[in-house]
DNA sequence: TTGAAAGCGCTAACAT
DNA sequence: ATGTTAGCGCTTTCAA
C-alpha cells in the first residue's frame, strides 16, 4: 500500500468493521443499518449510529459501488463547454445532482464527435447515468451510450430515450409574432449549424409561423453559432436585406448587431434583431437584445432529475420529449418598422429585396 | 462489441478473468499487462492485448480504485458556480483534467461556507485531490480538507498549500497607471466582499500604486460583486465623485456603468471606469469595458495540472503562490480626463471632492 | 433480527 | 516472467 501516512482512505478512515467492533455487532449488521435502515432492530441501529458518529465513520462510496454498481455519480456531457448556453445547463444540472445527493462529473466534447465518444467511454464505467447536452454525435453513437447506461438527452429528440427540450416552436412563433406586430413583413432567419437539431426546429417553426401570419421569410447561413458567425452574416444580409432578423441564437444576433453597428446601420432603427436563449450577457449590449429566453437551467435540472429518478426505479418517460416553456423577452433590439424602409441605404446594390419566400424556403444556405 | 449483453458492470462487462482465460495466462499477469506494461513479456503482453481487444475489455476504474485509492477523479469546488469568473476557471480545469486522463467532478458551494464544507465531505471519499476556487470557508476548514486529500487553492493564499493566484498587484498597478496617464488624479476603488482575499489584494495594490504615482484614492463599499452591487454603488459615488473609478471586478464595474448611464452620466466622458477579470461579456456593453484580464482559464488549468502532478508524485510547490500574469485590456470605458471636471453636475451636493487619501486609507466602507 | 461467508474486479505481496 | 493468494470495504445470499 503506497503512502500509508498521507490521509487517503487506505490509511485511517474507519470502516464498518471498526464500527462493528465499537458496538459489538457484526459487520453485516452495520452494513444493513446504513444500506437499509428498518431492516435492523431500532435499538441496535441507534447503537450503531452512535458508534459511527463517535468514530467519524463515513461509508466509502467506491467500496459500496463495487458490488452494487451504484457510484452516486452522474455525468453531464456538453458538446462545447465554452458555449454560454451550456454553462447555464451545467448550473442547473449541478444543482439538481447536488440536491439529490449525487455528484456530477462534467465532460466536454470540445465540439468534436470523436472527443465526445471518447469522453463517454471514459466516464461510463464510473457513472450511473448520462446526460447528453447539445450532443454532436451520431444517432448510432447515442444508441451505444444508451445501451450502456440510462441516458437523458437535452435539446435533441431521440426515439425511446427520455429527452428534455426547449419549446423551440412556441419560442420562434412568439418571436415572429413580435416582429409581425411591429410591422415587419419580410424577415430573415440566420441559421445555426446544420447538424444542430435545434436549428432545424427553429427554422421550421419560423417558416410555419411566417406562413400562418402572412409574413415573408428567407434563410441565410448556416453560420457558426458565435459572435464571429454573426459578424460573417452581415455581408449576406446586406445582399438580401430585411427589416426584421431572427437569429438562431443570441451570439449570432449579437455578432450581427455588432457588425451592423460598425457599418453605421442602426439597430433597431434600421434593423430589428431577435435572438434565442437569453444567455448571460444578452442584456449587456447596446441595444440590449430582444430574445426568446430558453429555460436553460431548468433544462439541465430537469434532465438530471429525470435521470436520477430513473436510477431510482422510475420508468423513464419516452413518449416524446419533455418540453420546457420559453418566454419572449423584449428589450432594445427590436422596434416598430419604419415605413420608409423599402430600399435601405446600407444594402449592397445588386439583389436587394429580390428574395421571396418560395425561393427562400428551399435555400440551403449561402456560405 | 460482440453481442455482449452490454448492460453494465453488473451484467456482462468482461473482466481480467475473461481475458486471462481467453489467452491462457493468469489474472495477475493480465493485471500487470495493464497496470505496468513492461514488467511482462512483450509477446505475452501482445497476446493479452489482443484478447482484451477481442473481448472489448475495459478496466473497471472503480474496482481498481478500491485497492489503490486511485479513482482518476479530481474535484473542483467553486464558491459560486453562477459567477462567470468561476465559469472560466471551470473550463480551464476541465480541459486540464481531460488532457491528463482524469475526470473532473464539479461541486458548488452556493456561496455558503456550510454548503462548501458539506460538498467537500461529499466528494472527498471519491476523489484523489481537490481544487478549491474562490473558497468561502474558514482557514481551519481548508486545513481539514488539505489533510484529507492533496489540495490546490485558487485565488487565495494559504501557508504550506500550493496556491495559484492572479497577479492582482500588477493588474491593479497597471489599471492605476492607465488612469493616471489619462490624467485622472483622484480615484475611487469600489470594494468587493470583505471576506474576499482577492479584494484585499486589489485594494492594497491600488493604494500602493496610487501612493507611488502621487494619485489620490478612496474606497467605497463593500458591495456584492454583482451588477446589482454596481448599481448600488452609484449613489455612494455621487456623494464623493471622482473622474476615475476602479472596480473590484467587472460585474461591479458594469453595474456602475449601467447605473451611471441611467442617471445620464456619460462613461467614459464624465467618468472612466475600469474593471477586473475580463469575464465573458465584458466587451458586449456600451462602452465596452476597460479591464484587467485575469488568466481565468489558465488559473483553472494550472491548478488542476499542479494537483495531478502532485498525485503523480511531484513534490508540491508551497513556497508562496504560483502567480499568473494579467493584462490590461483597454476598451471604451476609459478616456482622457476632462480638465473642466472639478465639480461634476451629477454629484450629490454635500461632500463632493472632500475625500482625501488619508481619510480614505482607513475607511472601512460605507455600506 | 442477526451472523458467517462469499464475492464485486482489481492489485500487490509472496512464491515459483 | 509468471502464478498464487490475500485482501481493498462493502453488500448479499444463506443459515441460525
Amino acid at each position: 500500500m503506497p503512502g500509508e501516512s498521507g490521509g487517503g482512505s487506505g490509511g485511517g478512515a474507519p470502516t464498518i468493521y471498526d464500527v462493528a467492533r465499537e458496538c459489538g455487532v457484526s459487520a453485516s449488521t452495520v452494513s444493513r443499518a446504513f444500506a437499509r435502515p428498518g431492516r435492523v432492530n431500532v435499538e441496535t441501529e441507534a447503537r450503531i449510529r452512535a458508534a459511527a458518529e463517535r468514530l467519524g465513520y463515513r461509508a466509502n462510496p467506491i467500496a459500496r459501488a463495487l458490488p452494487t454498481g451504484k457510484t452516486g455519480i452522474v455525468a453531464l456531457l456538453v458538446g462545447d463547454i465554452t458555449n454560454p448556453v451550456n454553462f447555464e445547463i451545467i448550473l442547473g444540472g449541478e444543482a439538481a445532482a447536488g440536491d439529490a445527493g449525487y455528484t456530477m462529473v462534467l465532460a466536454d466534447a470540445q465540439e468534436s464527435p470523436r472527443t465526445e465518444r471518447e469522453a463517454i467511454q471514459r466516464v461510463v464505467p464510473t457513472v450511473e447515468g448520462l446526460v447528453l447536452s447539445s450532443s454532436r454525435i451520431s444517432n448510432s453513437a447515442i444508441l451505444t451510450a444508451t445501451r450502456q447506461r440510462p441516458t437523458v438527452i437535452v435539446n435533441r429528440a431521440f426515439p425511446d430515450v427520455p429527452c428534455v427540450v426547449t419549446d423551440h416552436g412556441y419560442g420562434m412563433r412568439r418571436a415572429v409574432e413580435h416582429l409581425g406586430e411591429l410591422g415587419h413583413s419580410s424577415l430573415t432567419y440566420l441559421a445555426g449549424p446544420e447538424a444542430s437539431w435545434a436549428d432545424g426546429m427553429r427554422w421550421r417553426a419560423t417558416r410555419e409561423a411566417c406562413q400562418e401570419l402572412g409574413l415573408r421569410v428567407h434563410r441565410l447561413g448556416p453560420y457558426p453559432p458565435t459572435i464571429a458567425g454573426g459578424l460573417a452574416a452581415v455581408e449576406d444580409l446586406r445582399r438580401a436585406p430585411t427589416s426584421g432578423v431572427l437569429a438562431y441564437n443570441d451570439l449570432l444576433a449579437m455578432g450581427l448587431i455588432r457588425g451592423l453597428s460598425q457599418l453605421g446601420v442602426n439597430v433597431p432603427g434600421d434593423v430589428s434583431v431577435v435572438g434565442f436563449d437569453d444567455i448571460f450577457g444578452a442584456d449587456f449590449g447596446t441595444p440590449a437584445l430582444t430574445t426568446v429566453a430558453a429555460p436553460l437551467r431548468a433544462l439541465g435540472a430537469a434532465a438530471v432529475q429525470h435521470l436520477i429518478a430513473q436510477l431510482r426505479g422510475t420508468t423513464p418517460r419516452v413518449g416524446g420529449p419533455i418540453v420546457l416553456p420559453v418566454q419572449l423577452v423584449v428589450r432594445g433590439s427590436t422596434t416598430q418598422h419604419s415605413p420608409k424602409w423599402t430600399s435601405p441605404t446600407w444594402a449592397t446594390t445588386d439583389v436587394s429585396g429580390s428574395v421571396d419566400q418560395a425561393s427562400a424556403s428551399t435555400s440551403t444556405g449561402s456560405t
